[in-house]
DNA sequence: AAGCTTGTTCATTTTTTTCTAAACAGGCTA
DNA sequence: TAGCCTGTTTAGAAAAAAATGAACAAGCTT
């Protein structure tokens, strides 16, 4: 059965500002998209639910909102904004004579696509660096290939190397682009 | 502990062109550099596993030597050799005289790309035009929505539509820069 | 046709990931 | 300081994803 983000008929009394009914349905179709983005970027549900919420409440959202709206655990929503936090997805916002926290997303595509270079691509990006230096030691100096074979090889160093630079020149630009 | 490449003391004999120690250590590198891109991409350790070793072999494999030197069961080596076909990915080479399927690696970054930008990134953007154009029609009739909500709302489905539609003209185009 | 070889399918098991719930920390209030 | 509110941490449960292995097809060969 597909998850239901309708309003409980029980609803908290004393809540400022409560949803209406119509808001709410907005909201589902809204987290629909991005739970559908976010398995498009391995990345966990309920991560894309508790933006999704975020992006489509018309106000900044609390924590105890996020979890009630999602009927996810806090430890769930915990993680989950602390991961959005960090990729610069959602930001806190303040509000004067309340010491909880409220999110409010970030809605700049470009910045949101630079949080995943920054978090997810470039640390790969990296490692590679590395990782193909020392390949390339090895199919280079040769010990043991017979020449047909460490042509090939190299040849397939030789494109590995191409392609990690080709990646670490176009990517930055690509969030250029998206302004 | 980090799984290992290397060959089995026991090597099956009669076989053509067993690889050579130094060669085995140098696809060992190789496939740890595609393992990580697969975590990167989401997408099973296995995959990344078998584009690894076809990648960093100097002639076209059987099916039978990828599962000889991953350790992988016929199951996992068929069913990700079908993913990495249809991204296109790996094809299969044809060897006269041999009914065995040989399959040898797309070296090619845009064609990589390409394939992966139509079978994961563009059924979601289709997805998300149909959604996105049925919940502009709920906030822009807007019934029990307060205008101050509404006016947000809009907005963000603005922005949502902003987004995808750069990303309709911009992913496509990222094919062509890497040619 | 019987018996190989090559590879696919799919029910089950294994592993990994994700979520939860309960304990906890830190700060505010009374 | 005791009691409350807000959120974090984490051990373990639950769910999801991936891998296995055994049965099965399809095509040769003899």
């Amino acid at each position: 059965m597909a998850k239901s983000y309708s309003k409980p008929s029980t609803a908290s009394p004393g809540v400022i500002n409560e949803p209406s009914e119509s808001q709410l349905a907005i909201q589902a179709q809204f987290i629909e998209i991005f739970v559908s983005a976010a398995a498009v970027l391995g990345v966990p549900r309920s991560i894309g639910e508790i933006y999704g919420v975020i992006f489509s409440a018309p106000r900044p959202l609390t924590f105890q909102e996020i979890v009630e709206r999602l009927n996810l655990s806090k430890g769930s929503v915990s993680q989950g904004l602390r991961a959005l936090r960090s990729l610069g997805a959602v930001r806190t916002a303040y509000v004067p004579g309340d010491r909880r926290d409220y999110f409010e997303p970030e809605t700049e595509l470009r910045n949101l696509v630079a949080g995943l270079l920054r978090d997810r691509i470039n640390p790969h990006l990296e490692q590679a660096k590395g990782r193909l230096a020392r390949v390339r030691q090895q199919v280079t100096d040769g010990g043991g290939l017979n020449t047909d074979e460490a042509l090939v090889l190299r040849a397939r160093v030789a494109k590995l190397e191409s392609w990690r630079k080709k990646s670490a020149l176009f990517l930055p630009l690509v969030t250029k682009v998206l302004g």
